[in-house]
DNA sequence: GTCTATATATTGATAGAC
DNA sequence: GTCTATCAATATATAGAC
């Protein structure tokens, strides 16, 4: 009978590996920004030389736009049906920034330098983030928008309420430190988000 | 009769090319990010050749320097003393707010750029920068604090409340154009931050 | 203070053996 | 897929004349 482990599809060690390269350049990325990172300095994290990251990834570019991908068609897969749900609109809103935080606080570095990274973006890679990214700010503004019709809460310009949460929450990847408690940050923020700048009333205070 | 032109203290003269400088340095650190710029395009838009900026500024971090100093030393000492004027702790805040906001509209470039390339600054001077913003956000807190104590704001953590607010004020350099209305804008973050994340009863909403 | 010319270092990426 | 060796480009910064 044949090894198992070497006769695996060679195609989930290639992802394995390039998730490994992708982790380890967030990391660096977020410490030091992307352009003073090197290729030498990722492979030798991950065990290899530098040569040998373009195997997986065309440029150190691709490398970025992995990160920024990650975090901007990811949630909008993953975290935007939360807006579809049953419920109120205040309640899904609440929902989707629950599940924003939370990723959030789960990937930070790669949150970081996809906010902080985008001007070393292909023209063509960075409208594709910036595509995802205005997307969710639109469902999101909508969301508000039916919240708002529904008296639930209380905003003059649905639009601009979206972007100052979202770049509220979002500012949390500057400062988050591992020894946070995510719970209690996720609370926090919902109730910022919507009991503060969405107005709603009745709410916990 | 000496030509007064060319009789001018060239110390005004050498301080007037060094914010011309700053000014197209920031321009272009916004646009295209730190390391994409060389020093060249910068010479370029101030009319010299690239050695010669070197008679202006020691280095290329030196210029991103002054650009990060602008935007945390001068705050410090310009709009801090609001805190200290007359009225209610959040009549004080509300003058704070809307000056960073107006600070923050007319020194775009060099706002965004002083957030966001923060790592290719030496230790040193990140340290000095990283000193000023520190003061500051203690600052708001501790006004939110008082504000909170006389019943006018209400917030369990004025500290993480701070952050909040000045995180959504910050967010705006990521997208604000030259075309929108700064009073308008004074205005809905004021509420935002007051109204909205710090729970002022009673106000216009 | 500005110029021309250049030093020096580093980096992203490629070629080809194994 | 990983390695060694190397290319080619680019950039910051310096030297020295004017």
């Amino acid at each position: 009978m044949e090894d198992r482990e070497s006769a695996a599809p060679p195609r989930i060690a290639g992802a394995a590996r390039r998730e490994e390269i992708v982790a380890a350049a967030a990391r660096f990325f977020a410490e030091q920004g992307y352009h003073t990172v090197g290729m030498r300095e990722i492979a030798d994290a991950v065990g290899i030389k530098g040569a040998s990251l373009y195997n997986h990834f065309g440029s150190k570019e691709e490398i970025l736009y992995a990160i920024a991908l990650k975090m901007t068609r990811d949630p909008q897969e993953q975290h935007l049906p939360l807006l579809d749900a049953e419920g109120t609109p205040t309640e899904r809103l609440a929902s989707l920034i629950e599940a924003h935080v939370r990723n959030l606080a789960d990937n930070r570095v790669e949150h970081l330098v996809s906010l902080r990274e985008l001007p070393a973006l292909t023209p063509e890679h960075l409208a594709r983030v910036t595509d995802y990214r205005k997307y969710y700010q639109r469902r999101v503004r909508d969301v508000i928008a039916a919240g708002a019709r529904a008296g639930e809460l209380h905003v003059e310009d649905p639009s601009r309420a979206a972007i100052a949460v979202l770049d509220m929450l979002n500012g949390i990847s500057w400062w988050l430190r591992d020894d946070h408690d995510v719970e209690a940050l996720v609370t926090t923020y919902v109730s910022f988000a919507i009991d503060g700048v969405l107005g709603r009333r009745g709410g916990p205070r």
